[in-house]
DNA sequence: TATTGTTATACTCTATAACTATA
DNA sequence: TATAGTTATAGAGTATAACAATA
């Protein structure tokens, strides 16, 4: 209780691991990205989900869960604080579902969010010079798949 | 509304961007990881941080949280917990902190969840038979510390 | 019987503000 | 003045259960 406590740098045996390497670059690339929305309005969900509408247009918000690995329940308010803000909107295709398009101001925001993204991804890219992109993008792939 | 709707693959152009291929493989590696660690009903941040704690005995909560990127205010929970079911345990260093060290079964924790970790980064190299690991890892470490 | 959209709910993770005690 | 630990709280993100309407 008297010895002073000195403050260290801890030895850290996990940093090296694979799945934390893993953690912390994706939680910095996904704040950089969401830093960088923020000039939009979007959060990186809502940006990929206007991308998403606007390369399949007439798809319903079911198809943008499985797309998206969100659930249907978490989709409802998504989809409706996008169709609130005028960025989609739903015309119905079967009774119980929607089909869901960009509003010329969602198609507007989605162009805005595509050149945000380019730029972030080449940020990065730019650090990345020396790395086979090719072998890094499908290492990342089959990490995704699983190892079952 | 009256054509049927049929259900589609969608496509997905931002799949293949870096950022959600990151987030995707690091989810899919956290679950495993979480499942894996059920073994010994300890979660990932707790394993870690017997882990943390085996290799800086006497360090104290601030560390492990500056370690891990935890807040404060959040390791408090976390600690108390592992010191709750005899995992850890804290003694008094200055009047304000505490240095803390693995009780008995806290170090047999630590060696379980070693094993669990070192079989879990394995089943995945064995999916990356073809990427340079050395490659990878330095790719992920620059990734993490950012583009700027 | 399965699917779509929906509501309600709960749990985890993360973040901030404020406080006490100590260095 | 800065740091350690704590409490309370709020916001995301994600999960399940249940329901009505429709396929």
């Amino acid at each position: 209780m008297e010895k002073p406590h000195v403050p260290k740098e801890l030895h850290d045996p996990i940093a090296s691991r694979l799945g934390y390497l893993l953690r912390r670059a994706s939680a910095t690339m996904m704040a950089d990205l969401g830093e960088a929305l923020g000039a939009v309005g979007l959060r990186p969900v809502e940006g990929t989900i206007l991308i998403l509408v606007g390369a399949n247009p007439g798809c319903i918000q079911s198809e943008l869960g499985r797309a998206l690995g969100i659930k249907r329940a978490n989709m409802v308010p998504l989809i409706a604080g996008l169709t609130a803000q005028n960025y989609l909107e739903k015309s119905p295709v079967d009774g119980r579902s929607f089909a869901l398009s960009l509003t010329p101001r969602g198609e507007e925001a989605r162009a805005r969010v595509d050149g945000i993204m380019d730029a972030h991804e080449a940020g990065f890219a730019r650090l990345l010079a020396d790395v086979d992109q090719q072998q890094l993008r499908a290492a990342l792939s089959l990490i995704a798949s699983g190892r079952d």
